[in-house]
DNA sequence: TGCATATTTCGTTCATTGGCTAATTGAGCA
DNA sequence: TGCTCAATTAGCCAATGAACGAAATATGCA
């Protein structure tokens, strides 16, 4: 019950949802989803952390930089079923396509370039 | 989003959960969900409006009593795939088990007895 | 070692939510 | 019509949650 009340709470905020969503085509950073979201840095990092500990995103460090990503294979059914439906169910969003489109702009710029300018949030 | 996110903050709470999960087997006066998760009536009825919000539950008002059950075939796929997720992972669960067999008990009981009790309450 | 920097944790503020009691609504019945 | 009673709504309080900025953790590099 629990594990799955925290699912559904991890679940329940709109930018929670959004992070999943941007994570759909591969992992990205902590840095490149606050650009993307538009929100202080250590706000993004807790709900990633959110999201995280119900088992609905993957972590990853490399050097300096935390890469999150949706959860493979390995990952307990439970998350996963949850991962997908979420998927489903935002799939032809407005916002989440937005999202999207903004999110390959992320990507394409210089990551250092990213956080650096973040210091200025 | 919105109606999405309206599902995902409505199974957001352990109470509203176990509502879900109660009215597996057919419909169930608000009294009687009153009696069953022991809380105050208004309470109860303000869980059971946030389900109904959602779409996650029916309302049916016979007389004076208000009957919800889970949605039919009738009933917009996003919250039937909800349910019927929240039914996958909670099937096994001791506390919902507990629920269900409590229930048993409570249908059994004359429904205006069980109102009048709540009177005290 | 010491500095720069990406991320997390801490502490605070404000809004939302869950719970209760009391008041209101609405449906049956005398 | 007036009374009873199931359910909802309103009003309130305590607890949770989301947001931020500042301080604390790493990690890589000079």
């Amino acid at each position: 019950m629990k594990d799955f009340l925290n699912i559904t709470k991890a679940l329940a905020d709109e930018n929670r949802l959004r992070m999943v969503m941007a994570l759909q085509d591969g992992e990205v950073c902590v840095c490149q989803i606050t650009q993307l979201m538009g929100l202080a840095m250590s706000t993004v990092s807790k709900h990633l952390s959110i999201l995280y500990q119900a088992g609905l995103v993957n972590a990853r460090k490399e050097g300096r930089w935390m890469y999150y990503s949706l959860p493979g294979k390995g990952a307990p059914p439970a998350a996963r079923e949850a991962v997908a439906w979420v998927r489903r169910s935002l799939a032809g969003n407005e916002r989440i396509a937005g999202d999207a489109k903004q999110l390959k702009k992320v990507l394409a710029m210089d990551v250092s370039e990213l956080c650096k300018r973040q210091g200025g949030n």
